[in-house]
DNA sequence: TGTACATCAGTGAACGCGCGTTCACTGATGTAC
DNA sequence: TGTACATCAGTGAACGCGCGTTCACTGATGTAC
């Protein structure tokens, strides 16, 4: 039955966001287009009434994921307190909501080339606004590239490993030592 | 046609060895038995008579990756000297001989228990390593347990991004400013 | 404003391909005599 | 040592399930008069 033009672009809505939680949390391959139909409320047949292929979704995903999640860094977060939300067992539970980097991670050198290309755009994205923040606080400017870099590499890592380690205490042991040898070396 | 059994011996191996590399370059659900076996020289029929299942072959892979590496880390490299080869282009372009961490990082979690299982064991050997080296070279013996998750995380992080990085000069750069900046960072 | 009809978003059955797994068969191995 | 036969590793066709994708159909929307 058809559906008047606002429900069908709240339709639209509904499955980008389905689609950019389940990938996250279950990887492209783990996640079945009838998957993010029933997240969204819709049976899978209507899917191809807003999307051309499952592909062509994970793309805008992918660009939905980073967008939404750069949004939540709101200028008035200072890399510190961002570090502090991020290397967190919180976040560690919550990769359908958390950085597409660490979700996507090793999945997305098998994805189509439009969806590496949004990823890229992503990180390029991120990287530099942890380089604005070290710039911002920091002396020494040149350096900044190479050290949000470092920070960047090291974030993505932990959270990571964090995912992977089934103990969950050492899961956190994990994120906090990490989280505070950050801050001795590179005193932020 | 039957083989000897020193054949089917070094069959058996060939299959493992072709798993632990190919689950690593392109994912334990992007990699197929019949390409496994292609690589070990055999037809696919032959598998079930080596593993029972892909996924129990995995388990036995995940280990013998971790197992190969390790090896590779002789007692005579130093960790600086194991940083100047794993965060390299030459580590980022062969994923089927590097690291099992940064090769499984994300899909790990969607495997069963038993590869989930050699996967950490790993990892907890690869920590071991790191935290020793730390402990050996250095003064504060208190420390090297947090600063083996951090290097850890980081070494990980910066070839999973690495390898996402689809400008190659970008990603040589990525690396170069990361090993460098640890070496700062760690007195390493 | 009310009615008739064309449009088209959504439904759910069905298709088809890929891949893990099974199985009847083959023929070399290696054991029994 | 040589021969006959049972064993069993490997082969390749076939099975069956899962999942992306298609399609005939439905019925509410929204336009024309």
């Amino acid at each position: 039955m058809k559906v008047s033009k606002e429900q069908a672009a709240e339709h639209h809505r509904a499955i980008l966001h389905a689609a950019a939680t389940l990938f996250r949390a279950r990887g492209f391959d783990g996640t079945k287009v009838t998957d993010i139909m029933a997240e969204a409320k819709l049976t899978h047949g209507a899917f191809y009434g807003h999307f051309r292929s499952k592909s062509e979704l994970a793309a805008s995903a992918c660009q939905q994921a980073f967008e939404d999640r750069l949004d939540a860094w709101g200028p008035d977060i200072s890399l510190p307190e961002y570090l502090d939300r991020y290397i967190t067992p919180f976040h560690r539970d919550r990769p359908g909501q958390g950085c597409p980097i660490a979700a996507f991670a090793t999945d997305i050198a098998r994805q189509e080339k439009p969806v590496q290309m949004q990823f890229q755009i992503g990180v390029s994205l991120f990287r530099k606004r942890i380089s604005m923040e070290l710039a911002a606080a920091g002396k020494h400017s040149t350096e900044s590239n190479a050290k949000a870099s470092t920070i960047l590499s090291t974030m993505v890592g932990a959270i990571v490993l964090a995912r992977s380690t089934i103990d969950r205490s050492l899961s956190a042991r994990l994120l906090k030592e990490t989280r505070s040898t950050i801050t001795k070396q590179f005193a932020i």
